[in-house]
DNA sequence: TTCCTGTGAGCGAGCGCTCATTCATATAGC
DNA sequence: GCTATATGAATGAGCGCTCGCTCACAGGAA
């Protein structure tokens, strides 16, 4: 697993490295909850420095412009969403248990960072297009992360067949059906627990596979 | 069915509410144009003006303010889904097949109006809250007609039985998996046709009822 | 002195929205 | 039919203000 800074290509003034990293892990914590709180377009890059604790001329220091840090902040979000799956699968065994544990551990990052994830869904859109591709490639990046893991479930367990086909389109429902948890929160948070909510939805995943059984 | 018009709760100048009617339908369907091109936020009241033909100061004759007529857009949007299902129900019959066919209708609809569906999802944020509320509601009766549906069908099919509960999150799943369709199109679109997509998820999503055969 | 980070007053483009005014049409009086 | 009056829809220059971003300067370490 390569450890990619895809944060590098961000411009800066500053030539300490060290200190660019820094600074911008303060300048972007302060500018997420903001986003989540009031929008991109309604927060103003003061706020976003004095909430940093920063004139707002060294924001403009580490940042070349308010999209910028829009961009590194849906970076470090999908960063952490991806760290959070591949630990669940690196110690997942074979079989139908180990999925359900995968989709599990996933739904439970997607609680624990459904804000997050909304703001994706909605301020992607505000990006430049050659920072959106990166977004949209993140997120591809993570539905292979499921594609491999059922690939890998399927080859120990006969009870699961999938066409190659079918399998991609699985991994694309699984990953949506953890975002509907945060983009459905206003209903579902106030009918389900999220542990019922995992239970249910599993079942109805691995349903996915019972109909192919050999 | 109620014909309510939600719209008339929108505080307008003019008196002659036809023509009301008329002219803020020219407006949204200029602004919806922009706003799906450019974002609610980089879309200025002037643009929308010219786009419909009015100067700037006519717009404001006939909304209060540029997030009336956003609030607007998302009304017509969801009237126009809501209309696409009801029409897609009122004529299936019962048991499995008329529910492949609902889906299936429901999957076109979201197909046709794929760029509609992802603005609501973008800008519902944008709206003040009294408005947000109002959308929400929307999205939630549309989930309803598909609970119903559901119910009805198992009633016609002893293949299909769920627990009340699960007819819930079965309603919302099949509302999402059509949305799943709009918001991964830059991916899905050039992977597979809609028609495919269709017939995929349709086995999926009767599969979810093949494991609680009597 | 030199180099680099940090500062915040200031810039000017552009925003949503207003309101004094114009103009087309409807009505009334004769 | 003709004119005078009233109505209300349509106009767009302009207001007040906010925003993202710049840059001349300060401070301090080497």
């Amino acid at each position: 697993m390569e450890e990619l800074n895809r944060t590098k290509d961000i411009p800066t003034q500053v030539k300490d490295p060290e200190l660019v990293d820094r600074r911008r892990r303060q300048i972007t914590d302060a500018a997420v909850q903001l986003f989540i709180d009031k929008g991109f377009h309604k927060t103003t890059t003061r706020q976003i420095a004095s909430a940093a604790g920063f004139s707002i001329g060294s924001v403009y220091e580490y940042f070349a412009s308010k999209e910028d840090i829009l961009y590194m902040v849906c970076e470090s979000i999908h960063a952490e969403v991806e760290r959070g799956v591949t630990a669940a699968m690196s110690q997942a065994a074979g079989g139908r248990d180990a999925l359900a544990k995968i989709i599990q551990e996933y739904f439970m990052v997607c609680h624990r960072m459904s804000d997050f994830i909304l703001l994706i869904y909605q301020e992607t859109q505000s990006l430049p297009s050659q920072w959106q591709k990166r977004v949209l490639e993140n997120e591809l990046r993570i539905t292979g992360l499921f594609v491999e893991a059922l690939a890998g479930i399927a080859n120990s367990d006969d009870q699961i067949k999938l066409a190659e086909s079918n399998l991609e389109l699985a991994a694309h429902n699984i990953v949506i059906l953890g975002h509907m948890w945060t983009f459905r929160r206003w209903y579902l948070g106030h009918h389900y627990r999220i542990e019922d909510y995992i239970q249910l939805q599993t079942d109805i995943i691995l349903g996915m596979f019972a109909g192919k059984t050999k």
